[in-house]
RNA sequence: GCCCUCAUCGUCUAGUGGCCUAGGACGCCGCCCUUUCAAGGCGGUAGCACGGGUUCGAAUCCCGUUGGGGGCACCA
């Protein structure tokens, strides 16, 4: 294949969402396979509902998301400018081009007049423009304009199926007189999503549409467009298609922008890892082989054909979310794991702008400890809390709860006499000592023993390795944490 | 309602006529390891929606049924 060039463009309504992730992915990953080219543009035609935040926002996600294009806002490129209302002088060209060409027409009728219409006909409303003004002598249109009516432009539909090759769903017809002339501007003349998406797909040359299923039906309107686009020498040929399986929730139904797991910079928020996310979103949808589903994106490029996207919906599972997450976690240099906690840990305020020698020695030390026991940054720099809290250090109610009973206060009381004959604090002696004086000695369980010292120095029944944490932590604190705890039995 | 579309474990999927007694992953359950919490290892649980064809042979092809989803704007 050559020449391949995709485009993913959002419209700035809203927050960066997991279904326009993942479309974005396969955009993305579908020309970066190719060797092609891959533009972002943004579609802001309705005034009323775009936001600077919400563009500032798509920028961001794509960003972060690592889906670096090449064409586009901020970076510019031959078929620019590529924000949507920065065109609208070429959008309304067109229009008028159309309607001069007679693929297009003025309609003056409202959807009231339409509605009634079809009632009065006895016909489903629901079933849309009845094309009504196609035909309109200048008589009429003109008695129209008399009334100070503003049309609307609509396409004139073909008269004749119309079919199309889906690169996901195979071949998808749709039979002539099915779809109704549509309107492609407002009666206050600007331009509509019908007009400007595949307009600017054909003056940017997409060779490849890759969307979600919800556009499938309207496939045939561009189709119609495209071909009177070619007519007129704007468009060069019709673009490939391939509509992608929604992404769903528990209910079965599209994910809601709403749904706050579709919120895709809460996940950034929340410390997951970019990497996490590709690889869970492509998921959705596509498998890289039969005993796989671990993957970088430079494999995912490798291996990514969009054809092997199955095409039936996909449940958004965010426990699958994230175990891959923690495999990605797992899987970064434990240098490369420290530079990720370390802002986690500064938002939550362990951790100073500049970190001194001795932080970032601990720090040093703890990641790999936390490492394979977090699935999450937030969970990660959470469990290195104890470690840099200092005086504000506390102990979690619910963990002191559930240890701090039985004989802990005489598993804290022999601990500390134990250690503080200890002549070194290294892991190896702490837990020599810790096993010999409450196993040997005291008789406790394990898994009783244990609990207590953990909860006193750590405050939480999860944590890093309890002596290795006692020797980070160092003598003089550790000491003086289980001496509280004693105390407040 | 009309049009389009989809159908393999609870979930995501592998499977493109014989390799399928249907494979992997998440989840769940159990065991092991660590004389700590996790992690890890091992094992188990569970599925081709239904009915007809076609074929020597069907999860795979065809038809139908049922069920799910999407769309039907002067939103995108």
């Amino acid at each position: 294949m050559t020449n391949v060039r995709t485009r993913f463009c959002p419209s700035p309504t809203g927050i960066p969402h997991v279904g326009l992730a993942r479309t974005c992915l396969y955009n993305w990953a579908f020309a970066r396979h190719h060797g092609g080219q891959f533009v972002f543009r943004i579609e802001d035609t309705d005034a009323a509902r775009d936001s600077q935040e919400s563009y500032e926002q798509l920028l961001d996600a794509l960003r972060w998301m690592g889906f670096d294009w090449d064409e586009g806002p901020e970076k510019g490129g031959p078929h620019g400018p590529y924000r949507q209302s920065e065109r609208r002088d070429i959008h309304l060209d067109v229009a008028r081009r159309l309607l001069e060409g007679g693929y297009a027409y003025e309609a003056y009728s409202t959807p009231e007049e339409v509605e009634a219409r079809h009632k009065a006909a006895g016909r489903d409303p629901k079933l849309g423009y009845d094309n009504f003004d196609r035909d309109l002598s200048e008589e009429q249109k003109a008695a129209y304009v008399a009334e100070g009516r503003k049309p609307v432009i609509r396409v004139r539909m073909p008269d004749e199926d119309i079919t199309f090759t889906d690169l996901i769903r195979g071949e998808v017809t749709y039979r002539a007189g099915m779809v109704p002339d549509f309107a492609i501007t407002r009666a206050d003349g600007t331009p509509l999503y019908t007009l400007v998406n595949p307009v600017d797909d054909a003056m940017m040359r997409i060779t490849h549409i890759i969307r979600g299923e919800d556009l499938l039906s309207s496939t045939p309107r561009q189709i119609a467009l495209y071909r009177a686009l070619i007519e007129l020498g704007i468009a060069e040929a019709v673009p490939t298609y391939a509509h992608a399986p929604l992404v769903t929730d528990e209910t079965r139904k599209k994910m809601s922008k709403r749904d706050p797991r579709s919120d895709l910079l809460a996940y950034r928020t929340k410390g997951y890892l970019p990497e996490g996310i590709l690889n869970y979103i492509a998921l959705l949808g596509w498998s890289i082989g039969p005993d796989r589903d671990v993957f970088s994106a430079e494999e995912l490029v490798a291996a990514f054909d969009i054809a092997d996207v199955n095409s039936n919906p996909a449940r958004f599972d965010e426990k699958k979310m994230d175990a891959i997450n923690a495999t990605h976690i797992r899987l970064l240099s434990p240098e490369d794991m420290a530079g990720r906690v370390t802002p986690f840990l500064q938002a939550a305020g362990l951790l100073p702008a500049e970190p001194t020698a001795e932080q970032l020695r601990v720090l040093a030390v703890a990641t790999p400890l936390v490492q394979e026991r977090s699935q999450t940054l937030v969970q990660a720099a959470e469990m290195m809390r104890f470690l840099f809290a200092g005086d504000a250090f506390e102990v979690d109610a619910e963990s002191w709860a559930k240890t701090m009973k039985d004989e802990a206060a005489q598993i804290l009381d022999a601990s500390v006499t134990a250690l503080e004959k200890l002549p070194e604090w290294t892991t190896p002696a702490i837990e020599e000592t810790l096993k010999a004086t409450l196993i040997d000695e005291l008789g406790i369980k394990p898994r009783k023993a244990f609990g207590p010292l953990r909860v006193a120095v750590t405050g939480k029944t999860v944590s890093p390795p309890l002596y290795e944490s006692m020797e980070l932590l160092g003598r003089e604190v550790s000491m003086a944490r289980l001496g509280e705890a004693r105390a407040k039995l």
